[in-house]
DNA sequence: TCAAAAGTGTTATGGGTACACCCATGA
DNA sequence: TCATGGGTGTACCCATAACACTTTTGA
């Protein structure tokens, strides 16, 4: 792989090997107390009726994070949620038909819209995701698309960790959220349960974290809550830590 | 964008947009105490005359991380060290003579091989890495082509993250080091000095992350120092916490 | 009156920081 | 003998975990 001596340059526009590149996403939300992600099922070869993930080609003029919106609207008519670069998968071989490099997003969402029954020709629908990652699930490749599994499990994984050191877990929240539904938000993302008492200090102590609105509400039942936005701050100081590594 | 209803796939072979795909790598060592960088001078337009990240084009049958691996191993001859995704850079117009992705890694290095004077038409060299991001200086396009600068500022800083809350500062240490030599990697990379007795106690406590060798050194000077190498714990727990955020 | 959820108070514990102190070498 | 770096001991501080207890609603 010498030689290049005389080339003009490593970026020579006339001749780049052939590939394309599409932008994928997985979307998380919670809905009825699961994790879950919004997945399309396949209408045509390859992986013809496995479900894969959201995604499509890189139009010539938008950036790559405009694409994942761009997508997400298609899918859900959703804007404004929380994006953020995943990382990029593209191993020969992982599309059966050329190489495809694909750029995923995360993506988060409050309040899972309805999809299901959309007019798109590859309905989107929500599913948990512990019905894709559960370990005591065969590899079944028929399952998800490509190696969409593993960017699923990325995915979470990312997700989960973010939500120690980040304000990520109010992207899950809509926009005025209860301390009790913040921590349910926690406790389902990372599967463990946390003592309301201590979550309620820690969180309402953390500066720039959540920001009072004034407002109270009983929804939810019990005491009176008072009712938070998000705060200012993307990183938490002191983090909220988890119990116990969640294995998946 | 609708009425992609009758179409085949969002992956049809046939109708991507035209996009070349790169792999860049942000190489990191420490040389003479500063956090150093890797960098080409660039012999053709544009930004010719500029430094920028090694890079070149993915072939057809290699994985992204094997093509990073490839870059180093024309530039450095060295092979084996770490080596991460850092992310993907793609906006339209950052390339003017196409659209063109860079899938750009992060690699490590301890003990900076001599690059200076090879053979190549574009000359590697190591710089330090405030040299291109002190915040006080301006914003020269001249100086890092391309959105390097910016790339180059997100690998220092996921650097300098990681060393918390995983095993990364070893990747900067020969097979095997000193607790002073890894507490001196703390520092450059945070700019910051470190508390020489508590850091000993910490990294020696945290399982998994040091292996005694049970040779002694005296390398350095002083009293003589144990020697250990890498363990195989790749998160560090509890993390090393840098004193205060670095500004960068 | 009871269940349920929101909050506050209190105590024990464990890790972090600061720093005094000793050890082993080369010059 | 001194300078240099390696390594241990210890006291204080502070965040966390555990849990008792009070508050405010709806049923």
């Amino acid at each position: 792989m010498s030689g290049t001596e005389n080339t003009d340059s490593p970026y020579d526009p006339s001749k780049y090997p052939p590939i394309a590149v599409t932008v994928d996403v997985v979307l998380l939300t919670i809905q009825d107390d699961s994790l879950s992600v919004l997945l399309v099922r396949r209408g045509q070869e390859p992986f013809k009726g496995s479900y894969a993930l959201p995604g499509g080609f890189v139009q010539p003029d938008e950036t790559l994070a405009a694409a994942a919106a761009r997508e997400l609207e298609e899918e859900t008519g959703a804007t404004g949620m929380h994006l953020e670069q995943l990382g990029t998968y593209g191993d020969p071989g992982r599309d059966p038909r050329m190489r495809v490099v694909s750029v995923v997003y995360l993506a988060l969402i409050p309040n899972p819209p309805e999809v299901t029954g959309g007019s798109d020709a590859e309905v989107a629908e929500w599913s948990p995701v512990a019905s894709f990652l559960d370990a005591t699930l065969p590899e079944d490749p028929s399952l998800l698309a490509f190696d969409h599994r593993r960017i699923l499990r990325d995915g979470v994984e990312r997700a989960r960790g973010k939500l120690e050191y980040s304000g990520l877990a109010t992207a899950f929240c809509s926009d005025e959220f209860t301390v009790g539904e913040l921590r349910r938000v926690y406790e389902i993302v990372w599967g463990v349960e946390l003592d309301a008492r201590n979550f309620h200090r820690k969180v309402t102590g953390t500066l720039g974290f959540l920001e009072a609105t004034g407002e109270m509400t009983t929804r939810g039942g019990g005491r009176p809550a008072q009712l938070f936005k998000r705060g200012a701050t993307q990183t938490l100081n002191p983090p909220i830590l988890r119990p116990s590594p969640t294995v998946l």
